[in-house]
RNA sequence: GCCCGCUUAGCUCAGCUGGUAGAGCAACUGACUCUUAAUCAGUAGGUCUAGGGUUCGAAUCCCUGAGCGGGUACCA
């Protein structure tokens, strides 16, 4: 096969190297900057003899341009590309070394910085070392890579080959880092909670399960930090956030991966309203930062994100967009069956369930800007305040953007006998709802300590990096996004499994 | 889970109603000291996703499986 052919031609260029004395995978190089602040030092006219700045960068070939007695390489490093120029005359004790360069390796060079005849920035190399010698051939230059699977699964490849790619997941990190400044600015504390639990809760989802040896216990993979942060409230920690993966045993699509990063923000003393605030203004101030503007092209959409986001219940919201009375369960079954849902499935839902049917298929769709949806059934979450003059509501909100929920928050409840009673009821419906596997006792004591009012706020990170990098793809932000096993070993084992079953 | 689509050289892709596989780039050899998709001359490179079937003959048609993508269901 050709690849192999590559390999085995790299492999006697290796060998020659080692010939020559040279070692093929140097270590540290001493350089003068990242190829960025390089390239802002290069004067605009050639230097008088003697006067030329000599520098050092390092990074990967990737591309090479062979003139005989001459060569030109481009040096990629994190921050971009620079020109480098090879002549056998003013660096004969490496030329032999030169001979051996591939476009994928790693070399460190020395030489003088100005422009070419051509005005490229350019090091005219006296010297240059090998860091690593690439044995595989790089994806085409003009190309690219567009192979989806080889893209999420060597996505080092991705990253060499996609100037976009690599774009999205350096936005991604200066989003958290962003993030990280705001709230520390706020004084807000930033901590870490299990990610093992014995009781597994915060969220309505299915979990991983796992197993301690030597407890022998089986433990769960976190749904949501929810309940451990908020007993850092009661401990005394008014002001808490973490950013971390939550892992939730579901279906995977273009806004699920089985483990997603989020945020969790909790302030004492604030409710639900103050996290609104503090969701635009996060959101907003973030792409203004990070953009330096707050409209977006989503997809298809076009979405200005700037503060502040309309604020709609969702009896509102199910009235103006759906057109129907959101306390008339018949007209309310009598619109979804218009919009294609079958009856029967329709029969079995109460009241509060057949809001959210609404909501979800009719009314979320139409919502593009970033909309705060409000006052859900209290029923749907045993951890949230009721609302004071409607109980049956509660004071909660979602974010809703391009159709997709991005933020979730909701005044916690503090009542420890409301909330070991509300436990009680979503444990019994368990099996239906798969909201929790037991009643929280430890945390319904820490309740009973005493658990300041407070404002709690979830942010999907993926889905706000989806957002402000223009993604409609969850895996296009998540650096290595679940996939099924496809080595060979990985595959054999799958099929003698699938036989199995059989 | 179900439905639809995709899978051909290292990469990006052609390949019609079935006639035995092609291009560009990358690679290799040679020439070339200001190129930048360098240029010029030449060479090599394939289990057409896997298995089975129909056929004189299958990349192409049929069946089964795999991976990936999209939709749908599930996910308050």
């Amino acid at each position: 096969m050709a690849k192999d052919k590559i390999r085995n031609d790299r492999l006697g260029k290796l060998a020659a190297l080692k010939q020559l004395n040279a070692d093929p995978y140097g270590s540290r190089a001493l350089i003068t900057g990242m190829v960025e602040d390089v390239r802002a030092l290069c004067p605009e006219e050639t230097p008088e003899e003697g006067r030329a700045s000599v520098v050092t960068v390092a990074g990967r070939v990737v591309a090479l341009r062979d003139m005989g007695k001459s060569k030109w390489l481009d040096l990629l490093d994190r921050t971009g590309k620079i020109q480098v120029n090879l002549i056998q005359k003013r660096s004969v004790d490496i030329w032999e070394q030169a001979k051996h360069l591939d476009v994928g390796d790693f070399l460190e060079v020395t030489g003088i910085l100005q422009k070419s005849k051509t005005g490229e920035v350019t090091i005219f190399g006296n010297s240059f070392r090998f860091l690593s010698k690439s044995l595989e051939s790089l994806p085409a230059k003009w190309t690219g890579l567009r192979d989806v699977e080889i893209r999420y699964r060597r996505r080092y490849l991705d990253l060499i080959a996609n100037e976009d790619s690599r774009k999205t997941f350096i936005t991604r990190s200066r989003i958290i880092s962003f993030i990280r400044a705001f709230l520390d600015r706020e004084k807000f504390l930033e901590v870490e909670t299990p990610m093992l639990q014995a009781i597994y809760g915060g969220a309505a989802a299915r979990p991983f399960v796992t197993h301690h040896n030597a407890l022998d216990i089986d433990l769960f993979m976190r749904i949501s930090p929810e309940t451990y942060l908020k007993r850092l409230l009661v401990g005394g920690l008014d002001r808490v956030y973490e950013i971390n993966r939550n892992f939730r045993n579901e279906g995977i699509d273009t806004s699920h991966n089985p483990e997603f990063t989020m945020i969790e923000i909790y302030q004492a003393y604030a409710d639900y309203e103050v996290m609104m605030d503090l969701t635009e203004t996060l959101v907003s101030s973030a792409a203004r930062e990070i953009l330096d503007t707050t409209k977006i092209t989503f997809g298809e959409h076009k979405i200005d994100v700037a503060a502040p986001w309309p604020r709609k219940s969702i009896h509102e919201l199910v009235r103006e967009v759906a057109g129907v009375n959101p306390e008339d369960d018949e007209a309310m079954k009598a619109k979804l069956a218009s919009a294609g849902f079958a009856k029967e499935k329709l029969s079995g839902l109460d009241h509060d369930h057949l809001l959210g049917k609404v909501m979800d298929e009719i009314v979320e769709p139409t919502l593009i800007n970033p909309t705060f949806v409000t006052h859900h059934p209290a029923s749907l979450n045993p951890l949230c305040k009721r609302n004071r003059d409607k109980p049956e509501l509660s004071d909660r909100f979602e974010v809703i953007v391009a159709g997709m929920e991005l933020a979730n928050a909701f005044s916690e409840l503090n009542d420890p006998l409301e909330q070991r009673a509300r436990f009680e009821a979503q444990v019994a419906r368990a099996d239906e709802e798969g909201y929790c596997n037991a009643v929280d006792e430890d945390y319904v004591s820490a309740l009973e300590v005493g658990m300041p009012p407070a404002g709690g706020l979830g942010i999907g990170i993926d889905r706000l990096v989806m957002l402000l990098t223009g993604n409609p793809s969850i895996r296009e932000v998540i650096l290595f996004p679940t996939l099924k096993p496809r080595t060979p070993e990985e595959l054999a084992e799958a099929m003698a499994e699938t036989e199995e079953e059989e």
